[in-house]
DNA sequence: GTAGCCTTGAAT
DNA sequence: ATTCAAGGCTAC
């Protein structure tokens, strides 16, 4: 659907983000500067043999490059009302199916066993649909290119780690266990419900606050370079106070960008790899779990004075009310985090316009995969609800929204994901260099590019099979788009079916997005 | 059907 | 002019 490949951004840049920029633009891992054959001695990651080049969106052998004929006949009758190239192959459409349990290994021995599970696997490492051209065309370039060039820049940086760590994969030992923190409870004082309207939440104070669409611009700081800790922001009728305790508002080196020296210059001590400091200072700007919960709740117990005379909200309606409290929570961490305040407010919305959903989801699932329990859906007020209960409760569609989204808490829980990768995360989600017309691209693809090789060093710090693990948290960030994408259809249906409050900043961000786009 | 090699052609 | 990821060809 994509139509224009986004700009390529390589000028040299302004003096404000000389120092950002100083680390990717003359560096020795330069994006200008990969070599051709990088990331060539790799692997294939459906079946294990010698890559050939990038094809469909990865690095991947020659073999698996040309399945995609075979990939097409499997994908074809899910796509039957497509035209164009599908109904020239549709002669040939033979159905693939497994003869055992959709789950065969895929190796270079055996890739020829199994065509079915060979293409499901191709698309589960990230090989791209689009890049098959419906025409056919051979030749050329395609809207990937930028996204190759990333991901060599990206390996050439991995490699160039690994040979300065002077470790080897198999022989890096874990350094740090698992920070997974369970202890936490975040009962209080409220009651777990399982079905939300069935029962109060809350016990009715204060006045009923209302309050019109406030506009994204309205939350950003007028001069975001300008923005103080305790700055008070004022808009409609509420009143957002930034209540942040970290201090990473005035660390002494966020204050005027943090330069990559300050933060990234040596990649490993001697010993091995070492605790990236980027990270720790992104984990800085999280706000405390339970101040979080307290403020939304405080926030909530206010709204609920105003239900009285309308009678109680649906289910749907309290939680789009709840996500609604955390996009602001949200908005006031990216406009008080490092890099994001050096932005222009105009950068700074067209950012957070395009990543507000995956944001809001990834605050749900790290909530779970860190402090939730199986079956149940820990919400921001603390609160539980049994996801069975959900599920009884839930269109068709929500329902598998919901499935796949405990798919992904699992696949992290598994990986035992832990804060700092969901800070680190975070902010690679914001910062999105793929993202329209952006003034200061450059300094946003240097951020996206900084954060990533500090998450990578991480991942080497804390995992014994750390280039997996940075290759399944990829993954996982792109089940997260995709899902963000079916979650926004959702909300959208239901904001055109009256079925959920309007006048919010959620709203106000579906309907952005809607017309940026 | 598979997979190694070939041709193509927009972007650089 | 070069690059390199598309699609094409064809021996197996």
């Amino acid at each position: 659907m994509e139509k224009v490949p986004p700009p390529q951004h390589e000028d040299e840049t302004s003096d404000a983000l000389t120092t950002a920029l100083h680390f990717t633009s003359t560096g020795p891992f330069s994006t200008m500067e990969y070599r051709h054959d990088v990331g060539l001695e790799e692997l294939c990651p459906v079946c294990g043999d010698k890559v050939s080049g990038y094809h469909y969106g990865l690095l991947t052998c020659e073999s698996c490059k040309i399945n995609r004929d075979a990939f097409f006949k499997w994908i074809l009758p899910f796509l039957q009302h497509s035209q164009g190239f599908f109904k020239r192959t549709v002669q040939n459409n033979k159905k693939y199916v497994c003869a055992e349990n959709q789950e065969c290994r895929i190796d270079k021995t055996q890739r020829k066993r199994c065509a079915f599970c060979r293409f499901q696997k191709c698309l589960h490492v990230g090989m791209r649909l689009e890049a098959v051209r419906a025409d056919r065309m051979r030749g050329g370039r395609n809207k990937f290119g930028p996204m190759y060039k990333r991901d060599r820049a990206l390996k050439q940086q991995r490699k160039a780690l690994i040979q300065a760590s002077g470790c080897r994969i198999e022989s890096s030992p874990p350094l740090v266990s698992s920070t997974h923190q369970r202890d936490l409870t975040f009962t209080g004082g409220l009651h777990p419900v399982p079905v939300l309207h069935s029962t109060p939440l809350f016990t009715a104070q204060n006045d009923h606050i209302s309050y019109q669409s406030p506009a994204l611009c309205s939350l950003l700081p007028f001069n975001s370079a300008g923005a103080t800790q305790n700055q008070s922001t004022s808009f409609s009728n509420w009143i957002i106070k930034s209540e942040h305790t970290n201090n990473c508002a005035s660390s002494p080196g966020s204050a005027a960008g943090i330069g990559s020296d300050e933060l990234y210059s040596r990649p490993f001590s001697p010993q091995g790899p070492r605790m990236p400091q980027l990270v720790m200072e992104l984990l800085r700007c999280d706000s405390d779990e339970l101040k979080l919960q307290n403020k939304i709740t405080a926030r909530l117990l206010q709204e609920q004075a105003g239900w009285e005379k309308q009678g109680n909200p649906s289910t749907l309606s309290l939680m789009c009310l709840m996500a609604d409290q955390t996009l602001f929570s949200i908005v006031e961490w990216a406009r008080t985090c490092i890099f994001f305040k050096q932005l222009k407010v105009s950068d700074q919305m067209k950012l957070l316009h395009s990543c507000w959903s995956e944001l809001l989801l990834l605050d749900i699932i790290s909530r779970q995969v860190l402090y939730g329990k199986e079956g149940r859906l820990l919400l921001v007020t603390g609160q539980e609800m049994e996801l069975s209960d959900i599920a009884s409760h839930a269109g068709p569609t929500l329902t598998s929204l919901v499935q796949r989204g405990q798919e992904l808490v699992e696949k992290l829980h598994i990986l035992k994901v832990d804060r700092q990768e969901f800070a680190c995360i975070k902010f690679l989600i914001l910062f999105n260099p793929d993202v329209k017309q952006l003034e200061d691209h450059p300094f946003i693809e240097s951020v996206q590019e900084q954060i990533e090789g500090a998450l990578l060093e991480y991942t080497l710090y804390t995992s014994s099979q750390f280039l997996g693990r940075f290759a399944h948290l990829l993954l996982c960030l792109s089940e997260l788009r995709s899902l963000s994408n079916l979650a926004e259809d959702y909300l959208y249906c239901k904001h055109l079916s009256s079925e959920v409050p309007c006048n919010n900043l959620l709203i106000e961000m579906l309907h952005a997005k809607r017309n940026w786009s």
